[in-house]
DNA sequence: CAGCATCCGCTTTGATACTG
DNA sequence: CAGTATCAAAGCGGATGCTG
């Protein structure tokens, strides 16, 4: 990207990170650490392979992803975030929390990747009762589950298996997003061809939390 | 722009404002507040103006900005952030977080704007001392000065002059930086340029938040 | 197959000129 | 002041081909 040769530190970070497709990039890494090439071009549908392969230099040289030979078994580089470009999550979390009210239907003809849930799930929910012993959730939106998982008052959500689950989600992920986030109960849903296995009590332990106020205009405080 | 076409919000978000100068125009708006056009163009230096038209009909539609007559006295129109648009407020300031370190030098060939400087002093300073009597300090690193004054144990910065100051600091905006985030002190400031007028307690007073501890590649919680 | 590089047509951007 | 018009250059998307 050129430049905007202005010594501002929003157009300096826009800089490094501001080409098309870099920030999703960045959340692909995020979302599930370290990725082939290949895993990358899956999870973001819709990239030119030149394209992805000339954000991954610039990224390398700007210190945000790093290349590594996989160990032995595996004949491959895997591409992970530095510490440095770690530090973006909370710039990604906040556009993922304002987009948030983008979410609530899916237009036609968006793709979608079931990893793609652990973003808004672990941005929106928390733990409504703390003490209690942890609960773990499994949503099956696609060909590759996400575990959700209470943990210290929060809730994380991670690509992949649980090991054991209270409860089963299975269906459309806007569904899946819909009971989580509060904006349909899950007797509308099912009938909506959602499935539901397990424990309901599981689901009121997920609370999306309380929208901010609105920041005055004046105010950039996070 | 291109919708990326992924039912995901961190790429809804960027279908909205990843476009080029996009956020710059939404930073102008949130430093500034209402702008004419002409303001705008200034506070964006390097813009075309028919990417400046084009975009301001994009943010207008996509409910991010308004644009209102203003009152008689002033024949123009000005352009304003709708309280969807302030609330990008938290990711401008992510990302300027983010930048923090690429601001320690001021490239050459790097436009400058004074009021550029509200953005980062507000994210990263905080008053040391809250319970005493508030201090506003006045900075001039060009043709508008800008005003930081503590506010409930926080720091507000805002273009314009300061009715009253308790000090004054006139100079290149890395060594106003430089001293107010504590990369240099103020003797050496001084030798390499900087003026300072009044009470040297009031610089004591500001101090730079403590940097967050590094983000785990998974956290995503801001 | 993983990991690119190349080519090509289209869209977006940048720079400048011009207008109500 | 607040834009529109024009055009060259850069960036992007899609297809395809090459190399271990």
């Amino acid at each position: 990207m050129r430049s905007y040769r202005q010594y501002c530190g929003l157009a300096k970070a826009l800089d490094v990170v501001g080409d098309r497709w870099t920030l999703l990039i960045v959340r692909e890494l995020l979302v599930r650490g370290g990725c082939r090439y290949t895993d990358l071009q899956a999870g973001l549908p819709g990239i030119a392979t030149n394209l992805l392969a000339q954000r991954l230099v610039a990224l390398e040289q700007a210190g945000i992803v790093r290349r590594e030979a996989a160990p032995p078994p595996v004949a491959t580089t895997v591409v992970q975030l530095t510490p440095r470009g770690a530090e973006l999550a909370p710039a990604i979390a906040a556009l993922g929390r304002w987009a948030g009210p983008l979410l609530s239907s899916r237009g036609r003809g968006e793709t979608f990747r079931p990893h793609w849930l652990a973003l808004p799930l672990q941005l929106y929910l928390t733990d409504k009762y703390p003490t209690r012993p942890p609960v773990t959730l499994e949503l099956r939106a696609g060909d590759e589950p996400v575990t959700v998982e209470t943990i210290d008052g929060g809730v994380r959500a991670r690509p992949g298996p649980a090991a054991s689950t209270h409860a089963v989600l299975t269906g459309a992920p806007e569904l899946i997003l819909g009971v989580l986030m509060g904006r349909i109960d899950l007797a509308r849903a099912r009938s909506a061809g959602l499935k539901y296995e397990g424990d309901p009590a599981t689901l009121r332990r997920l609370q999306p939390r309380v929208r901010s106020a609105h920041t005055s205009s004046k105010g950039m405080n996070p």
